[in-house]
DNA sequence: GTCAGGTGTTACCGGCGGTAACATCGCCGG
DNA sequence: CCGGCGATGTTACCGCCGGTAACACCTGAC
């Protein structure tokens, strides 16, 4: 948070985001030490270890579109209106800043034994976020807890995945994304009719149609 | 596929497959040989590279659930039905074998600058078929692909996140589970009534509450 | 008998994350 | 003026990784 109290480790964070931003999130710690102009140790003086530079630097870019996520749900508005700002605020901030997002994406890459974690830590900041605004928003019954945190969760992945496949290859407008999404939690998929093809082959003894 | 045709191939995966059970999924190629019985070449004549062996080892563990899920797909049931049935064969499948169920999560360990692939090939696989499903199964009108492409891979990444999260904490039986995520999908969120709690402050222009 | 191909080895490579030990500077108190 | 002390920096090293080269052996086919 201080600025200006530990400048050299700011300076220290550009050099490494300089480098994972053309290298990738894999660069080295000798490349990231280069780029800084400085070895090595130095780094690991500042940061602990890779995961403590990785940490910090998914934080410092993290910070600020989960806060505009979380400020998105608080919105007041409509229901299905929160919902879609949220989910453009979500898409513009991936949008504007692919680097951003694939920190954002990758897990902890220290991992202890692959288990688990599907969602990477600043997303499942989202997740609880998603929860808690469910939980104190939207009326629903005895199942409440559940429903809330498996929804978090659900949402938070389906987000992830579509903006990801969105971000990578670009097939519409992000107006019409937002839409397709929402028009999903809406229950688009429930209320369209059923199509003509492939239909059940009636597994009932008598006459069945004939498909195609 | 031939069981027989290349039986040193079948054994020397059932060790990798018994280290990776036991030390995850970053075990050392040495590891998996000296497990084995022997030494490293062999695995890399048998395999290539690292990534041949964890791809050889994931689809053998993952056809199974992906043929399962696809036969799922394309049962003659009642669209809610079906979709019940669809995220119930999933969850039973990640349940049962949970190393399974990491192999089809982790993505691509030879990550080409960690862009994109939020979701590991399995998953994408499975992204394809809900794709295909949806878009010969309903009646989506105009916007029939471009639906249908987003909410096959928002589908799959929701129940992959919630999926990941419910096998890790166990909340509630599976059954519940899959009709948590049904109501997701068929627009529960969007037909609660919105709870009387943290209502809208009415944005007027005039004096604005001071935030305690 | 010899040649091919599968099985196996030892010994090595460059690069990784991480650390120990040592050299400087600048600044602050006596 | 000087001693210390904390930050900044270095070189040189460790063990391990994924991956490869070179060589040895056995077995069965022609």
């Amino acid at each position: 948070m201080p600025p200006a109290d530990e400048p050299r480790r700011e300076q220290l964070l550009n050099a490494a985001d300089r480098v994972i931003q053309r290298d990738g999130p894999s660069a080295s710690m000798n490349a990231i030490a280069a780029e800084a102009g400085i070895t090595k140790p130095i780094l690991y003086r500042h940061f602990g270890d890779r995961n403590g530079l990785i940490r910090a630097l998914t934080e410092r870019h993290t910070s600020g579109l989960l806060a505009a996520v979380r400020a998105a749900l608080n919105e007041p508005l409509e229901r299905r209106d929160r919902v879609e700002h949220v989910l453009d605020t979500y898409l513009s901030g991936i949008e504007a800043r692919p680097q951003v997002y694939r920190l954002l994406t990758h897990p902890e890459p220290g991992d202890p034994s692959g288990a688990g974690h599907a969602l990477a830590p600043a997303l499942r900041q989202i997740a609880e976020e998603i929860t808690r605004a469910v939980d104190n928003q939207v009326d629903l019954g005895a199942d409440r807890e559940l429903l809330a945190e498996a929804w978090g969760r659900g949402i938070t992945g389906m987000v992830l995945a579509a903006g990801d496949w969105w971000l990578e290859t670009r097939p519409c407008s992000r107006t019409r994304m937002v839409q397709a999404l929402a028009d999903l939690l809406w229950g688009r998929l429930a209320a369209a009719a059923d199509l003509p093809t492939a239909v059940l082959p009636a597994p009932a003894p008598a006459a069945d149609a004939p498909p195609a």
